[in-house]
RNA sequence: GAUCCAGUAGCUCAGUAGGUAGAGCACAUCCCUUUUAAGGAUGGGGUCCUGGGUUCGAAUCCCAGCUGGAUCACCA
């Protein structure tokens, strides 16, 4: 047993499993346990009046114990809540044995089990809503100690707050901390409710490869990987675009899919490597049309969620109230910068944003410099919703250009917040235009730029055949979370957030110290003196410091030890 | 990538011009027939993130590193 890494509080509950055992009680029985009740549904539906709830049975954590002699309170939280157990130790006797009560109840049921139990409802003296607990059941043991997180008249006592040990161990911070749930929830009635929108519409949900030959449909570099069989690299998508246009020129009239995209750059408040977006794709609509849907469906969801159309986000309110604010993106620059840049070349950009402070370097074509600009001076400013219209072609290489400026493009962006939530086109069809486009992306990355799009043959000889004329629009869901939940950052509104590995140390089994020569007697002492491994041992400097530090380690706990010899000590580190 | 901040018991956090490491909750033992973030008493529990350095002495000061957070940069 490897006890020495486990805390005192883990040693006595695997006590108390082997406890459990012996007594002949599964602490992880395989039975089911049927459930007639939750917590939400005896708080709200209860009344002393109609003696209803008389036969309840539900399962969840314990989560306190409080007892008090022969009668005790305990807490058991389900999915919904938390409710108090009453138990009497005279509902468990049984002749003279009280050890239902007195032994498994009280000593070995500790915080953290799932449990099952029976009874019925009543209202203690106190005025607090209980179950009066006349059968219980241990349905899964937990061997490690919870976080303990208390909570009165919705004040929260010693929450676990280290943002660290809430997103890599997420089941934690759902388990003890109120309201850790309620983010996931309204994030998932968020993505429900943009469903019911298009399927009502009878638009269709589906799926589209998330291992693509040739990552397409965003400027972003991609993850990398490889399939054995047909040994090729294969890119984890950093967009579904080109795929769910593929499916117009089948037919579909109307696509959308909630896909997982990943980006291989810097992760951030707002930047989570695998991130979620709502892509979805219209025939025979423009970009005009599709700013309305867009608002449609944006006031739905947040009237969805909150009953109105305003949301907190942290000091600012925010309201997604039809219709939102509409500006061209030169319109936009000139009235943030009081620059008009609608006749400029690349020369004449790269002078304004000197002028600006914007940094900029060579591998930035005309569009990157425009792009910007904007982020720099306008996106800052743009905090209530606005639609932002009309980019530059050079940035926007699957747009069809604009009706009446071919140097610009029918795109649109939601801006919120300052920050961009939806991105939508109307959608270029004209396969000649297309590869061109493409071809203009090759000619980015020959000159560095390491996010141009790469040129999709397949995707070019779809269009060939003809796409209907459509619009596309997609939008950043975790983006859109964070605003519906007031998050500020997007590893709020993930389970799983990706972090940097855990450091798991395994301490080394004894054998691989006896092997090195050294005596049983002080292989647990290395180990608690911090040496859990060989290498560790075999990685000290001076042998005669370690030999001080154990006769030390030897005396300071009395532990009566004959001393190894230096020579000893040294061969063990040799 | 840059700068700043943080890392002390299972959890939340104190702490000291460098001199034996603290509280609350949790845990253990005992007492207690219904308590309401918590009934009472007693007690156990710590490589003070890691490694170096300065010092008679480092959790504290210095340097380096690790992990996380914040700000900025990068980033459709």
């Amino acid at each position: 047993m490897a006890n020495f890494e486990l805390s005192e509080q883990e040693i006595l509950r695997r006590e108390a499993l082997e406890e459990l055992r012996r007594m002949g009680i599964n602490p992880y029985p395989a039975e089911r346990f049927d459930v007639n009740a939750n917590t939400a549904q005896i708080h709200n539906e209860y009344s002393a009046e109609k003696n209803n709830f008389q036969e309840v049975s539900l399962a969840g954590r314990l989560m306190s114990k409080r007892i008090m002699g022969s009668a005790s309170f305990a807490e058991l939280q389900d999915e919904k809540g938390r409710i108090q157990l009453y138990f009497k130790r005279d509902d468990f006797t049984v002749g003279e044995d009280t050890s239902r009560y007195n032994i498994i109840f009280k000593k070995l049921l500790d915080i953290g089990d799932f449990i099952g139990v029976k009874g019925f409802v009543f209202i203690t003296q106190m005025g607090e809503t209980s179950i009066h607990v006349k059968d219980f059941v241990l349905l899964g043991k937990s061997v490690k100690p919870l976080p303990i997180v208390k909570e009165k008249d919705g004040t929260v006592y010693d929450a676990v707050t280290d943002a660290e040990f809430r997103y890599r161990q997420r089941y934690v911070d759902l388990t003890v901390n109120p309201g850790a749930k309620d983010i996931f929830i309204k994030r998932t009635k968020m993505i429900n409710s943009m469903r019911e929108l298009f399927n009502s519409k009878g638009y269709l949900e589906v799926e589209t490869p998330i291992l693509q030959p040739i990552p397409g449909g965003a400027a972003a570099r991609p993850f990398i990987t490889h399939h054995n069989t047909l040994d090729i690299n294969l890119y984890l998508r950093i967009a579904n675009e080109l795929y769910l246009k593929r499916l117009l020129v089948g037919g579909f009239e109307g696509v959308y899919e909630f896909a997982k995209d990943f980006r291989n750059e810097g992760m951030d408040r707002t930047h989570n490597p695998e991130f979620t977006v709502m892509e979805i794709y219209i025939a025979y609509k423009d970009y005009l049309w599709m700013m309305d849907f867009t608002e449609e469906m944006i006031e739905k969801v947040v009237l969805d969620l909150h009953g109105k159309t305003s949301v907190q986000f942290s000091e600012k309110v925010i309201d997604f109230k039809r219709p939102f604010k509409r500006m061209t993106m030169l319109g936009a620059i000139k009235e943030f910068t009081g620059i008009d840049i609608s006749e400029m070349d690349e020369q004449q950009l790269r002078e304004v944003c000197k002028k600006l402070t914007i940094e900029t370097d060579e591998t930035m074509g005309k569009g990157k410099l425009i792009d910007a600009i904007f982020g720099d001076k306008c996106e800052p400013h743009l905090v209530q919703p606005t639609f932002i219209m009309d980019y530059p072609v050079e940035m926007s290489p699957l747009c069809k250009k604009h009706r009446h400026n071919p140097l610009l493009t029918e795109r649109f962006e939601l801006i919120v917040n300052g920050k961009e939530l939806c991105n939508a086109y109307t959608e270029l069809n004209d396969p000649i235009d297309q590869l061109e486009r493409f071809q203009e992306q090759l000619r980015l990355s020959e000159k560095g730029d390491d996010e141009a799009m790469f040129i999709d043959y397949d995707f070019v000889r779809a269009l060939e055949y003809g796409m209907p004329p459509a619009s596309g629009m997609g939008i950043g869901i975790d983006r859109l979370a964070m605003l519906m939940t007031n998050q500020q950052s997007i590893q709020d509104v993930l389970f799983f957030p990706q972090m940097k590995p855990e450091k798991k140390e395994t301490a080394d089994p004894k054998e691989k110290y006896t092997e090195a020569g050294i005596s049983e007697e002080w292989i647990e002492i290395l180990q608690k003196m911090g040496y859990t491994t060989l290498r560790k041992i075999k990685s000290v400097e001076k042998h005669g410091k370690l030999h001080q530090d154990l006769c030390g380690y030897n005396k300071k706990n009395k532990l009566g030890l004959n001393n190894p010899s230096v020579d000893d000590v040294k061969k063990w580190i040799e």
